[in-house]
DNA sequence: CCAAAAGTGTTTGCTCTACACCCATGG
DNA sequence: CCATGGGTGTAGAGCAAACACTTTTGG
């Protein structure tokens, strides 16, 4: 292994946008740095890449750092490598995004390490550190888009849900109004999730609980559902 | 600016994955290894990345160095950063995927430094270095399916062109025959090329020429071409 | 029995697909 | 006049969009 001579390197960090769905708004981790540069600022959770850790296994130590939740769903987003982005120095960063269901015992502004990390409403964002801002402008817009043609939307639900709660988060990301019949439709022909016995009461008729299949999360067909 | 303290850093390179259409044959931009590690395998052209240089700027230099063309469609495809995946030690790369007219100016094994870069037909590879030959799986699936949904086809032509080569392009990259009448219908409706006053003779009938608009590259729009 | 949320079909318009013949030029 | 590739329209099928009432439970 030869480091550090030849030529010099920039440093390589992971950030994280992690999205869920609370009080029917679309949510943005956060943190507040504390130290320069952009002191006090939010910024998106990120880190170094360990010299021996794969990247995505980068991002997901991130992520439970800030939260403590092991398990999500992670996807490479984008490598933002402008060499004015950081004024330390030259810092490539590769940006995943992350859903989590909306029952994750996130332990956000609970512990030691963790205390400075914040569920941030995606539609009324503070101003952002480095170009943090047009990685999460990113992230939203491609979470919009994989909304429509595939079907992560389960991703932020619990194991089981209602169709009711499952529509909501699409209106929530997608920000519009959808025709509950026609959701139905198309989500279920879609075939990616499947009837559970069993049924949830609240205010009123009790509804079905849904799981989605675990063979569908391969298969997740490039078909768009939502144009 | 602080280099080389604290930790040990990755090394940062950049893979291009470059496209061209000749022959009736998708083609990838290949160069020989002159050195070990897989000396003498073939392997997609790419270098290090500059310690004040921007990602898409190295990538462009790197294809500039092999074809001595200096503009091109040039997209970041995905960040490979296995630890394993270069036995020198950790090399993350940022792979970026080019699309090169038919017409342009390549000098592919010409000059004294390109002497090794060659085209290649996609359908008929021969192993490659490194983990190259996964990138270069996804970065086809990547263009069969960016051809699919929004337009690129008219990358990998000249500046003009008739209705029949752009579709014997969508049919090379996407490995079936399209109906002609569908195909011009949409590829019209999509408003993306719009005709000139000009006309090329061939073996039969002279065709149309047409051009993409100008306008038309920034407002890429999501809709679905070819379903 | 009333409030609250779940569940369920049909009609209409549009878009995609399949398909076959005439046109303009060069040799 | 013949060979070569360029150019054009329509009918049928499948999909998406709009739309309102009945059902089940808890209080």
């Amino acid at each position: 292994m030869t480091y550090c001579y030849e030529y010099p390197r920039p440093a390589v960090t992971v950030d994280v946008v992690a999205f869920t769905v609370q009080q029917k708004r679309l949510q943005v981790l956060l943190v507040k740095r504390r130290k320069p540069p952009f002191a006090g600022a939010w910024a998106l959770p990120g880190g170094f890449v360990g010299i021996d850790e794969p990247l995505e296994a980068a991002a997901s130590r991130e992520l439970a750092e800030e939260t403590g939740v092991k398990e999500a769903y992670l996807e490479q987003l984008y490598t933002y490598g402008d060499p004015q982005r950081d004024p330390r120095g030259r810092v490539i960063s590769v940006a995943y995004f992350a859903l989590l269901p909306a029952d994750a015992p996130v332990r956000a502004s609970g512990g030691d390490d963790a205390a400075r990390a914040q569920w941030l409403p995606a539609d009324h964002l503070p101003p952002l550190a480095f170009d943090h801002a047009d990685i999460l402008a990113y992230a939203i817009r491609r979470l919009r888009y994989k909304l429509e043609y595939s079907a992560v939307g389960f991703q932020l639900l619990p194991a089981t849900f209602t169709l009711s709660e499952l529509q909501q988060v699409y209106e929530v990301i997608l920000g519009e109004k959808l025709d509950k019949r026609n959701f139905r439709r198309r989500i279920l022909r879609a075939g990616i999730i499947e009837p559970t016995p069993h049924h949830r009461g609240g205010g009123g008729r009790p509804a079905r609980l849904y799981r989605y299949k675990a063979d569908a999360v391969a298969e997740v067909k490039a078909r768009r559902l939502f144009p």
